[in-house]
DNA sequence: GTCTATAGTCTGATAGAC
DNA sequence: GTCTATCAGACTATAGAC
């Protein structure tokens, strides 16, 4: 058994995981399903992982692993003005969450299916991800941008966000940028 | 077999139903978890519902004509202010979601998961609701009290309240109605 | 690293007695 | 309206050959 390595053959397993548990969800994917999206047997499959649970997990942390990677390579081309800030956030954050809509979806939305170990295992990179955006924030707070309390304005925001996963069509007319210049507009105060 | 019809049996079941779909999913509820909840065998749970299905819908159905009838009811003991009535609902959609936490979270989390049939018979019952929404940003629109797209705003709104599920913790020391006053400020204009 | 074959468990649902 | 008993299928995971 093979398990906690970085394989290409892994990465690209745990890539395809992560689109059937965003269409289906997790509990209702099948390792049968999983097996057969890879072209493999459902035996072959715990070559690659040691349970479910684990593949779930690696989607989940590669998810967050990406997201935080992209917030903040979208931060460092970013000026010091507090409204850029807050706009690079929510569009990485709206891209990796509309694009192809992927690893990062699951780790929102099939948090809970993750067991106690993997929760705090993947914690640490939540809560990295969710430091950025209350830094973001609390800049804004400090210039007068928005106002409010800054453990709700966080979480109301991130709710915005993370929902457009359920109505968001990617055919139609509005890109990720759209949704983030719009949300962005709709909770700052004019100058 | 007893299916379809409104027996106050049947209600309780219904109630108890949607405490256990939030607590654990709707996938992960299994029929011999909800008869147990309800005091009885599993074999017996199909002398009131055809399927596990039909419980699913039972729960969505009253979730969502509890939360339409909270919210006009709310509406109807307004004035005509735009700020107090977007107020009202926000504040009525937050204790339907966080108050005794119940059918109307199955209906938010769970939708995906009715099938065609079911999903086109309640999806009446759900376009009222969101019309409602609509109507009241509209009309904090024309006043100029927000401004944006009308389809954004709505569902941003929906989204930061919808996802308060996740985070909100009923012994801590906010109460909906707080929730509800700082969303409202944090999107509505200085007059 | 993938296969076949299957163990062992749990699932939704049914039938018929009371 | 609830029970017991059970079916048939699906599920995760394992063992051992190649």
């Amino acid at each position: 058994m093979n398990v906690m390595n970085d394989s290409p053959r892994r990465k690209e397993l745990t890539r395809l995981a992560a689109q059937l548990f965003v269409q289906e969800g997790f509990d209702r994917t099948t390792v049968r399903m999983l097996a057969q999206e890879m072209g493999i047997k459902s035996g072959s499959l715990f070559h690659h992982f040691r349970d479910k649970q684990e593949i779930l997990a690696a989607v989940i942390e590669e998810g967050t692993e990406n997201a935080l990677g992209l917030a903040r390579a979208a931060l460092d081309q970013c000026d010091r003005n507090p409204e850029a800030r807050l706009h690079a956030m929510a569009r990485a954050h709206l891209e990796t969450l509309l694009t192809d809509r992927n690893a990062h979806v699951v780790a929102l939305y099939e948090w809970r299916r993750l067991d106690p170990e993997a929760r705090s295992h993947l914690s640490h990179l939540r809560d990295a991800y969710e430091a950025l955006w209350e830094e973001v924030i609390d800049e804004a707070l400090a210039v007068g941008l928005i106002q409010g309390d800054r453990f709700l304005v966080s979480r109301f925001v991130m709710g915005a966000l993370n929902w457009t996963v359920r109505w968001y069509d990617p055919l139609g007319e509005r890109s990720p940028e759209d949704l983030a210049r719009e949300l962005i507009a709709m909770i700052t105060r004019p100058a």
